[in-house]
DNA sequence: AGTGCCATGTAATTCGTTACATGATTTC
DNA sequence: GAAATCATGTAACGAATTACATGGCACT
């Protein structure tokens, strides 16, 4: 058996969102427009094109449904397999997600499909890495803080600011972890 | 004259940061990663590939560089047409920037090309944007509210806190707003 | 009669990344 | 002697978007 890669971030969406339900690619467009629509919404057909990849790599599986007064469906559901895959990515926490900062906001979307303790160390990675990015960006306004460059310098800030309130709510939501579900 | 599509934002960026001074494509590599790193950084690649662009469609020019100690190199630098080109995004507020609400925070960084006034308008845009969100997501909070994803729940209370920071720092942006400037 | 939702897909195109390739100079 | 910096590019590939295509049913 070969080592597969593991799926994109696409991908993994995807999957968490037929872990609850099975969902035909229809259902999971409308879906991330509304749900998660605020942290992935790839356009109808990028989802058209994932959903038979999934299955070809057995981590998905469809089922053709006929209606009457509706055009038939596929549905689709995750497979043990892809209950594994997406276990491992939300139990890997990511030192560097490069400009891409909503993966962990992501991950959390699906910490339903994980046991608390998998939560609680994304939730800490998060804050690592915010502290991380939040200490470099103090520093970057210290040091420009006399000069003239305004514009930069409020860009600077809010991004501080966000970060900031993010912290915050982490310590909210670290609180608000159920003491602990099964994951499965 | 055809009418030129709109550049994109990466070329719009680039061309921002040749406004202020000429560059080559290794300086505006390395730039990206530090000054507007947090908002816009293209692999090095990707710059060598769009400036050549920006030449053919007459947004900048090319100066050979000749050195001694190290690799000769290629300096560009913004031309009117650029400046109209970059001028002309900078005063478009967008309602709808989908995804990609980076964009605002983008063109504020550029906000010195530009008269104050049409910073603020940019501002005042944005200020819409996400009241509007907000106003969105917290009814979607209410509506789920009693309901048992708590998951969701909490990524959406993120959501909802990151917009309330940058409400905060919009008012505190506009204040420190300089009175007004060219812009040219 | 017209609009909108349900439902699935293909084609063309753009955007972007990673890896490859090269080579001198400076710094440790 | 090795590693980092300066400097520019190409090639291969993947991800994603927009536009196109089709067609029935429900609602106003």
């Amino acid at each position: 058996v070969t080592v597969r890669a593991q799926p994109n971030t696409t991908e993994l969406a995807v999957l968490g969102l037929i872990a609850f339900e099975e969902r035909s690619g229809y259902d999971l467009a409308r879906l991330a427009q509304q749900s998660v629509g605020y942290l992935w919404t790839p356009s109808r057909s990028q989802i058209y094109k994932v959903l038979p990849r999934l299955v070809d790599r057995g981590l998905a599986t469809v089922r053709g449904v006929p209606q009457v007064d509706r055009p038939d469906k596929a549905v689709y559901r995750i497979t043990p397999a892809g209950r594994r895959a997406i276990r491992a990515w939300l139990e890997q926490v990511d030192v560097e997600p490069a400009a891409d900062t909503n993966v962990f906001a992501l991950k959390l979307f699906f910490g339903d499909l994980v046991p608390t303790p998998v939560v609680r160390a994304q939730l800490d990675g998060y804050r690592d890495f915010l502290e991380q990015r939040l200490r470099r960006f103090e520093s970057m306004r210290r040091d420009t803080a006399g000069g003239e460059p305004i514009f930069p310098q409020l860009v600077l800030r809010r991004a501080i600011v966000r970060i900031q309130a993010t912290l915050v709510w982490i310590e909210e939501a670290t609180r608000a972890l159920p003491a602990h579900h099964g994951g499965s």
